[in-house]
DNA sequence: AAACAAATTGACACTGTGTCAATATTATCG
DNA sequence: CGATAATATTGACACAGTGTCAATTTGTTT
């Protein structure tokens, strides 16, 4: 027995899985090469060389095309929300903050093709706005654990709301982010860091 | 002579300038009654009571309608850009920072309904969208000239652009006055207002 | 090889847009 | 006043894109 059922089964999933990725393969394509918003489904399908109705079999639409095609860099975001915030004193706090907003920046900068895409889909796509959403949050509610334990450690004040400082924090990066994808900023990845960082670490971790 | 060529001309405009204000009152009610993106030119014109072409002699379209109905809003908007800013001690500045940011999202909060309609116009429309960006522009400018007044009179730090600061303020700003549109903050604006107030406020001016 | 299951396909109905030649209204002139 | 010119309004039309679904192709099982 060479197991027949199961190479077959393999064989008619296999099809399936590459029609998938050419839709993928063909939509990244597109969609790079203009806008989302003039995208459409008969160029996404005519690259990928497969029938029209064949992509709203595998996707719902364009906007989910984009939340796959999203994936990839938004792990990369993650990454860097998640490290480790341990500081032990104000300096240090100030050092490991401008690192991050840094790598932040810098990302959204390596990654401008997709995130030009992604930004013009969020205002679009209902999906692709609520899964922004989503990524945010969980920016927001990292950054929200920092402040605490910066507060728990003495040295950030307390007299402040740590969701709401976040929520500003991320707020002012964010923007700051997309004015990268667009290449629309004058001044560099730095001194928007540093500038940022600066006023942000002074303001939530002054002594007194 | 009671200036007949002067009335007659008048009759005539006083046509076109009723149709396109039926046009404008009818965008607004269409507009705020649902969303942006679902409401159509056809909607528009069978409550404005005028024929289809009608509208596209008055308006290039949908985000033109959208653009005239903005302008009353962003005036207030402007209003509060342009309070005067000459504050005599860091405890001023933080005073009248806090002012004007509240104001800001209370405007918000008040205007809340044209401003959702503008929030989902920006994601779709380019001209909406520039126009948002003039506006922007506009404060942070304002912003920007408030900073190096304060630099100038030795109450806020000399080490950090004022206009990369003024974005960043701005941006937090921004973005909650969207958050406090959609309803979507639990915080009350006052709270808003004075955690960003207290970060930005002693992140710039504080004394060394 | 026949019957079944799953994947693919493109024609079709639908929604909305913007244009433009025809029509209606208002102004001007002899 | 009536004829003519200027201006404003209109809706039918061509077009572009979407999403659906019955028919077809491809693969699997017995």
């Amino acid at each position: 027995m060479k197991e027949p059922g199961q190479a077959k089964v393999d064989k008619r999933h296999l099809r399936t899985v590459r029609t998938r990725e050419k839709l993928l393969v063909a939509a990244r394509d597109v969609f790079l090469s203009q806008d989302f918003q003039t995208a459409t489904i008969s160029q996404i399908i005519k690259q990928a060389g497969v029938g029209y109705g064949t992509a709203y079999v595998h996707f719902e639409g364009k906007d989910e095309l984009l939340i796959v095609l999203m994936e990839d860099v938004m792990d990369r975001f993650y990454k860097i929300a998640e490290q480790v915030f341990e500081p032990r004193s104000r300096a240090d706090a100030k050092q490991q903050i401008l690192e991050q907003a840094t790598a932040f920046l810098r990302l959204a900068d390596e990654e401008r093709a997709m995130l030009r895409i992604v930004e013009q889909a969020i205002g679009v796509s209902y999906v692709v706005r609520t899964k922004w959403k989503q990524i945010r949050e969980r920016f927001i509610e990292q950054i929200s654990q920092d402040i605490l334990y910066a507060q728990q450690q003495g040295l950030a004040r307390m007299d402040l709301d740590s969701k709401l400082v976040a929520r500003g924090w991320f707020f002012a990066n964010e923007m700051y982010l997309f004015e990268v994808v667009r290449s629309e900023t004058t001044a560099t990845i730095d001194e928007i860091a540093r500038t940022l960082t600066e006023v942000y670490a002074h303001g939530l971790y002054r002594e007194d």
